[in-house]
RNA sequence: GGCCCCAUCGUCUAGUGGCCUAGGACGCCGCCCUCUCAAGGCGGUAACACGGGUUCGACUCCCGUUGGGGCUACCA
């Protein structure tokens, strides 16, 4: 069996947005899974709308990803000698003809046929004797080479998702290979590279779907065998049109900047169109590898839904290890005032520990994390009216005095650790006569500003002895 | 308009003629846990687009209808 080999060839006119990633995620997994070689090819075919900026934004992406290509990447501008010696080769085969007719003639006969219902292509050219067009090109006369559908044949390939998919060329209009700047057409470069390249699967977007008759001809008139063609389910919006702009369709680096990890999205792209035949949802490293296969790839249509990718962005923040976020968090800290050395990662990680399982976002954490890595933050007015501010001013006295009760405990308290924070506090909220919920509710409103925290013994090992002392003599001016 | 493709809970999906009283997940609702908020546990809500066939038997096969998407450029 021949080795695999797939590419990503994203066109550099706008972002990698979900409907690229996934694409580059599947070439990716199946180039994984038969350990066969993964190619970038940016087709850049279109000067005026490709940017290199674009295609810089575009492996970026792949790259936080983790989607690394083998290959590549090749940029397809660099490349028209290629394809012109390929045009000039179906053009002597007589499978290519040289066009005159101006754009709006063209764009005439586009319309005939589309009120006609049919293709039509009596303009002339395809039929005048080559000879007479070979003169009037050597002329300079501007022209752009048409491929020459054939009459009345059925072209029928098996999709590795579709199945049998057939259509008549009576349906396929004669498509241009070279512009009259002479420069290649999408069908061309594609065509020339997936041959030139060796590539064995092209797995892509569906809307390529009836595309693919066209370069299937092309391949033929080369001489060429076609590769093995697997077209995947588009990605909708939430109005189920097709993604775009205006219809959630950022860049996955938007999605990095947001907090996403990229194995959450990932994941969650990966069950968007596949899925892998059990319960299974969260795939650990290399399970995704492992499971992946074409034929398990869905045909219809899916919805993107942002609520389900926060969810799974909460399992993997849950489950990662603190060690791995820190380097996830960098750019959240430094974004919000906190800086962050190699030095303080002592500080932070039994933070992260502590946070890492309430996060939805990475771009959670600094706000949450606050109390714990600085003194200064500010107490919640509606905290502080809450459990600060009792009706009864004799009360008020006696919850202070209770408090100042807890910070003495605590200062000379042997070991600070879990379980003695645990029982201190429980002690003296027992011996205060408070109600549980109350004394707790201020202690955890006097350490952390809040009405809501992770569990308050954690805060109080965590935070450590000489911050929850000094925290709680701090808030008895609050109880004034 | 023509051609191609698709069609299971709101969403992602399992299901390949009897295992389906249609399973899982997200969301939503309720309960439990509980010092708050999450998380977690338990339970609930909710779908085979419609109409014809084929068959002893259709979510599963065939045809049609409807709906959706794609292609129909000197874009990719």
């Amino acid at each position: 069996m021949s080795r695999v080999r797939v590419r990503f060839a994203p066109s550099p006119t706008g972002f990698l947005h979900l409907g690229g990633a996934r694409t580059a995620l599947f070439n990716w997994l199946l180039a994984r899974k038969k350990q066969g070689t993964f190619i970038l090819r940016i087709e850049d075919t279109d000067a005026q709308r490709s940017s290199q900026e674009m295609a810089h934004g575009i492996m970026e992406g792949l790259r936080w990803l983790g989607l690394d290509w083998d290959q590549g990447p090749y940029y397809q501008s660099q490349r028209s000698d290629l394809y012109r010696e390929t045009a000039g080769r179906v053009f002597h085969s007589d499978h290519a003809y040289a066009c005159f007719c101006p754009p709006e003639e063209i764009q005439a006969l586009s319309l005939k046929s589309r009120s006609s219902g049919r293709i039509r292509r009596d303009h002339g050219c395809r039929d005048r004797s080559s000879h007479r067009a070979k003169s009037r090109v050597a002329a300079g006369e501007s022209h752009t080479l048409r491929f020459r559908v054939p009459a009345s044949r059925q072209i029928v390939f098996q999709d590795q998702v579709y199945g049998k998919v057939s259509l008549s060329t009576e349906n396929i209009e004669d498509f241009t290979l070279l512009r009259s700047d002479g420069s290649p057409t999408y069908h061309l470069s594609v065509v020339t590279d997936d041959w030139e390249m060796g590539i064995s699967h092209v797995i892509r977007g569906g809307d390529h779907l009836s595309n693919t008759p066209k370069q299937i001809l092309l391949h033929e008139a080369l001489g060429n065998q076609a590769p093995v063609y697997a077209h995947l389910p588009l990605i909708l919006g939430p109005d189920k049109k097709r993604l775009s702009k205006r219809n959630g369709a950022e860049s996955v680096l938007e999605y990095r900047d947001h907090g996403f990890l990229p194995v959450a999205l990932c994941n969650y792209l990966a069950l968007l169109g596949w899925s892998p035949g059990d319960d299974r949802e969260l795939f650990s490293d290399g399970e995704l590898v492992k499971s992946f296969g074409l034929d398990r790839v869905n045909k219809a249509n899916a919805v993107f839904d942002r609520r389900k990718l926060d969810w799974m962005n909460s399992r993997y923040l849950a489950s990662s290890s603190s060690q791995d976020l820190v380097r996830h968090l960098e750019p959240f800290l430094e974004r919000s005032g906190f800086r962050k050395s190699r030095a303080n990662d002592d500080q932070l990680l039994p933070v992260i520990t502590l946070l890492k399982s309430r996060l939805n976002r990475l771009s959670d954490f600094s706000d949450m994390a606050t109390p714990f890595l600085t003194d200064h933050f500010d107490y919640e007015s509606k905290a502080v009216k809450r459990h600060f501010s009792l009706a009864d001013p004799a009360e008020s006295s006696r919850l202070r005095r209770w408090l100042e009760t807890l910070a003495k405990e605590y200062d000379q308290l042997e070991e600070f650790n879990l379980e003695n924070v645990e029982a201190v506090l429980r002690g003296t909220a027992k011996d205060s006569g408070f109600k549980i919920g109350v004394f707790f509710g201020a202690v955890r409103v006097a350490l952390t500003g809040r009405t809501a925290s992770p569990g308050l013994f954690d805060v109080i090992a965590t935070l450590g002895r000489h911050r929850v002392v000094e925290r709680l003599q701090r808030c008895l001016k609050l109880l004034q």
